[in-house]
DNA sequence: CATGAATGAGATTTCATTCAT
DNA sequence: TATGAATGAAATCTCATTCAT
């Protein structure tokens, strides 16, 4: 016999987050777990220790599908707009996916809220998972202000926080709507709020030559 | 004593609000918070229909509290920059509390989940916690736009849009920070993130008489 | 609503004290405990704390019931040799329900190991059960000793310690027997084995007058 | 390695002895024991039926470890007061293991109850653990008898029957006992009855003869 | 024979809700 | 209306036992 096979913990999570997404944190049982994920109640706590545990695992596996970086906004030698561009198209692509983790993700709160240490594990998660976002955004924003692209007085950290503020922000807010949601809590917002950002950013300069400089970048 | 008294009804939401505050919606007991409350639990039925209706009335109620204004933002007499700075003072002196409640709030979702209609009454309440924002925000920036002081560029559905979405990501985010928060996500931070947005508002001329402007203004 | 009804504690001890005796405390089950009080699961956590509370408040109520002592015992006027054998009778008359209460006891260990608070209680009621015995026997046999029924070089302590032995020691190996005990081990044992106890304390005096003696007494 | 290995069983049945003393029948895990003695718990059940058979076989062979009598107590050659003082030696040396093991064979039973032909082997095995001593006591008895050591006029079961009961009520009262044990339940009490016991029994010869009959022998 | 992951019946306990007083 | 003892469905978790490897 497989000693814990990881394939069996892999369904078990699988199973574990479509209860969730289904019914909520709250309203997920132990035993509709171990149904879908066809093994018995037993297994489950051959794997995680308690209910708590198997959810706080399941909201940070859950992380590792969304926390997604475009390999092109890494590449240093493209236009700094190009860049910043192509990180609010992998903002706004993986918008909603994110939010439906987040609401999940904040009600894990409630459940994982009575055991400090797992209290900590999930919000260091939390915080963990913006801090690449963070640190790229700040050195794109360093190569833009070397480059001239960007205004050399921009407050590198402000802006940085700002944009993932504003991001997190109609992340959140996105959470509040439901049907027919409001235009500025959608991929289309997320991408109004950042462009707008963006455009503060530029120095006269690059604003001067935006549309035949980025027609260039297009065309190379 | 007349039935239904408002004292008592109170009395339980107080209750309830300090028993979740303490361990969060999952662990709030009726038990407790009629304990608290001073009144039986068969009396916290002929006021609440259900524990789930309770602690809905109870996130709304922790709305009124946290839902002020300055009355000097509301003041069209006064200069726009003197406006939002008031608006920002009011944000940032209620973070705290904000962040509190706002993660209660959150947690009361996978209460309240289980119900579309309590599910509905509790999106619309927080939908509507920031109209009032957004719509003095909006009518501060035509203010401001009119009188020369902001950008006549600005898109100002926009910029509100990322003035509450700076504020509500902060906000957010100061959920995820425990003992020593990042100092982005605290009161401080408020005031420099929507600082700085508000600096990018203001049109050539006010920024150059900005100093000035403002002792005046202070002065008079 | 009676707050607490005694008479609903008791029935619950009851239905304990039943279910106990027929499969032991080991196999006992709350829900066979609760369904023959006819009280509900909860009510049963109403009253006690858990099932190792309620196991061991049954062992304590057990033991009211064993723990009888015969007037005649007490009447200082009475030949001490008629107050030893009033007491042997008592404890050979109670010795089989004893006996059966006993073995009840001892399995209560087992499930009451774990709580050292409870471990503590339990043998405090066990060591308490025997005290009055003790006390009675030792002021009976200082009488003895004062009237000169009893040799007077013999050492009460260790008479009193051996007597209570003698019939612990009884009632503990009668737990072993089944079906057809050794009739050493009944109470046609515990009269002849105390008997012998008693014949060693008699004096010289009250060994010649004892046929006599005893005679008069009845008769008187 | 042959089928069964011999040294595999004593190992388990060790391991077993341990968990049991340590948290008493009822905590005991096979899980635990099969970890203690390094093989599986499917080896467990290779070499006994079920958890019940292997706590039964551990109380059996703590039997074993128990039942010891000094060879000094059969040597037909002594003076009988030196058999019963070897006996008692013996009794008084091993009471504290004895105990410990008697508090666990008395646990063991809530555990076998269910099963009556556990229970007949196990009530079999703790009636048989004093048979050994009853038949020695008695041929010594007999033997004092013969030599005039002890009083022609004693009833031998009686005297046996009363010898073995005070030793078990003790043994059974220092299981009541923790921390600061009641002298009487004590090495020294065990001494201190049986040696009281021992004394009733001695003709008036020998009593008069014991100082220096005694001084004689050990001198030999 | 040995292993130990898997099993799942069943145990204790909780707590929102009810309703007789 | 207020009370709070009683309810009991339902939840989590345990652990002796099995059996494929």
């Amino acid at each position: 016999m497989p000693p814990h096979s990881p394939e069996k913990k892999s369904r078990i999570l699988t199973a574990a987050r479509e209860v969730c997404s289904e019914g909520g944190y709250e309203a997920a049982r132990m035993d509709e777990i171990a149904r879908r994920a066809e093994v018995s109640k037993g297994t489950l706590y051959n794997f995680f220790e308690s209910k708590e545990a198997l959810l706080l695992a399941t909201v940070l596996a859950s992380h590792q599908d969304y926390v997604v970086i475009l390999p092109a906004v890494e590449d240093p030698t493209l236009d700094v707009r190009d860049r910043l561009a192509a990180l609010i198209e992998s903002l706004a692509d993986g918008f909603e996916g994110i939010v439906r983790h987040n609401m999940l993700a904040q009600q894990a709160w409630s459940v994982v809220l009575g055991s400090p240490s797992m209290r900590k594990e999930l919000l260091s998660a939390l915080r963990a998972i913006y801090t690449g976002y963070i640190e790229q955004l700040q050195s794109i924003l360093e190569a833009g202000v070397r480059s001239g692209v960007l205004r050399s007085e921009i407050d590198i950290p402000v802006v940085a926080t700002n944009w993932l503020a504003i991001y997190s922000g109609l992340l959140y807010r996105a959470g509040f709507e439901e049907d027919d949601p409001n235009p500025a809590y959608t991929p289309a917002g997320v991408r109004q709020s950042l462009g707008w950002l963006t455009e503060q950013l530029l120095s006269d300069e690059a604003r001067k030559t935006r549309a035949s400089a980025r027609e260039e970048n297009t065309h190379a």
